[in-house]
DNA sequence: GTGCTTGGCTGACGCGCGTCAGTAACGCGC
DNA sequence: GCGCGTTACTGACGCGCGTCAGCCAAGCAC
């Protein structure tokens, strides 16, 4: 009886006007005129009902869902160890909330598909894809038809709008640190194999911290992890291995970083005294972290916040920019600091 | 042209057929034959048409939304500390599309509101709310007028079914396995206020092993955190200044832990030689922690799938237990060893 | 041939809402 | 008194689908 049962006949009909009234008084129109006395006589009756309007139906007749997609297209390790998707999720729902509108979440590792349908089904007026591989066939689909997709993330070829964290330039400031600091021999770990396009541009920040203090770049110091701790701890292992004189590391996520960190203690490596650290993400225990970590601040919140925006743009013919890339932070703490030994140039930029 | 605007009516039209028919065919009805010709024409006129059922008609026309409401209600904090949340997250939406449904997710801090608004308008058919606080208003409507929802975490009053982990028995296993490595003075840091139900039984949880082993509880060695690794932090000097004399600590967090780990570095405190520490939750760097930490797991995807599939019995009408807790499991590592000095009765299970 | 089933399909209604063209009442200037 | 807005509201249609009673033809027993 109580469940929301009420209809905007009922409404009306309690109210003394038409349906019409009722659901101009309740959407709230301002091209359309109702006397104060008429509106409140409709709002008593509404409360009274305890009316809500029966949102698939809204959305049938209105053809517009107030929904968004956002679909996790990263594999199960890859969210397991996401410590910022909590973060960029409660962005997402505050920017759709601000608008409006409701979140819909689909987590679907690659490989298993189907998420096309709840924007082809029009249950969401648009969604936004994280973690997006250049092989979803899907998404292709979707940007040929020209459906309203966000990818949060980056990649080349697909035409679609980006929002993503300035990787490239997070990362050349971490590196640029440890160079300011007199360290010319830094290694590289990657947060991801390089088939991902975030592990691609961090790597180049990576190089053109190194090229613009012309220190040559040495592949075998860089070393591939993928996403956890399990995989730095590896990496670090056989980075000691092929470059025991690295003085740093850039390590480009902090989960893998905590994994390498724990290859140098077993190795026997004090940070920052005998190699410092510089990594990226700033997830909230990189702080405590034994030394405290410096590392690049992804603003996590501020993403998904700007992902949902540019979708909600796109949803209602907004122009959206082809590119957003929001600027990182770098974090000084105590895990990276100047070289042991002779210490060439400490404080001028670089050792020319 | 292409956007999904082909309508079961074009679909009847080009497989010459009526629009029931098409129906019938496409919602897989197992009760009306129709023969295998005609079910081929239809089949292959949608796909030459691309043709996606309109959702939001479906859901008028069916009564039903097939779609579930995920409420976060944690505060921000919460939601950024809480490593597990895409596991959970996961399970949900798992457990959804098993039985053919959807995710919708408001993240809403508790002050906020509004969130009821999403089953009384029908846009979801049940919601799961995490973290429900007692003070929560919309909540006891909701439970009053008797709509779907499930609890996952704990709350007295309400008679609402709840899925959750066994705390108290999770904390009693941690804590019995500390006295049986010989501790007799333990301590404890809570994971949060007392006012959340989860803090709370994990605290009955260490109660129960001390009673159980005779050894007297004492209210000074209990020192309340909140969520963060700062207030662990916090929480570990308060208890060294208090109880100086604890060989043990069980932190009811593994973020709290990490947190409390870095105040007995700073107080020159080893571990586990001189203090044992045993966590909870097991998140994905506890095992890369200095030492590598001996934890309570929490089966983060099955709980999350647990909600989901009690939240699609209660949906359509299956019986659900008013109470689901789901067991823990005691990873031991190495953050404990019996404590340093005489070591009384290692081994035997309590000192009696 | 008649009556009765059965399989295979359709016509028409209804779900609850948004919306537009239209109407009735009213004021106002001349 | 007439024309001409304005204001405040309403009637009726349509959104795209699920569904049920009902229809028709074919088969079968007698």
């Amino acid at each position: 009886m109580a469940r929301g049962r009420a209809t905007s006949a009922d409404v009306a009909k309690l109210a003394g006007v038409s349906r019409t009234t009722v659901s101009v008084v309740l959407t709230d129109r301002q091209d359309i005129h109702i006397s104060p006395a008429t509106r409140r006589r409709v709002f008593d009756a509404a409360e009274r009902l305890d009316y809500h309007a029966h949102a698939p139906a809204r959305q049938l007749a209105a053809g517009t869902s107030l929904t968004i997609g956002l679909v996790l297209r990263q594999s199960s390790e890859q969210v397991a160890g996401d410590a910022l998707l909590g973060e960029t999720l409660r962005g997402v729902t505050a920017a759709a909330r601000a608008g409006g509108y409701r979140v819909l979440v689909e987590a679907l590792p690659p490989g298993t598909g189907g998420y096309e349908e709840i924007v082809r089904s029009r249950q969401t007026d648009g969604i936004i894809v994280s973690g997006p591989r250049a092989d979803d066939v899907a998404l292709s689909n979707l940007a040929r038809d020209d459906f309203p997709v966000i990818l949060q993330g980056w990649l080349p070829r697909l035409n679609l709008p980006s929002v993503d964290v300035d990787n490239r330039a997070g990362a050349r400031a971490a590196v640029e640190l440890l160079v300011r600091q007199g360290h010319r021999s830094i290694g590289c770990i990657t947060n991801a194999p390089l088939a991902y396009t975030a592990a691609l541009e961090r790597l180049s920040g990576y190089r053109e911290a190194l090229e613009a203090s012309s220190i040559p770049f040495d592949p075998d110091r860089v070393v591939e992890a993928e996403f956890d701790a399990a995989s730095g701890y590896r990496a670090m292992r056989t980075l000691l291995d092929r470059s025991p004189g690295c003085t740093a590391v850039f390590v480009a996520s902090d989960v893998v970083a905590f994994g390498a960190m724990g290859a140098l203690r077993d190795g026997s490596r004090r940070v920052p005294e005998d190699v410092s650290v510089v990594a990226f993400d700033d997830i909230p225990l990189a702080a405590y972290f034994d030394p405290p970590l410096t590392t690049v601040r992804i603003p996590a919140f501020e993403l998904g916040q700007a992902a949902g925006q540019a979708l909600l743009d796109r949803v209602v013919g907004r122009p959206v920019a082809a590119r957003t890339l929001l600027p990182t932070e770098l974090v000084v703490r105590a895990s990276a600091a100047p070289p042991p030994v002779p210490a060439r140039a400490v404080g001028s930029p670089t050792g020319r």
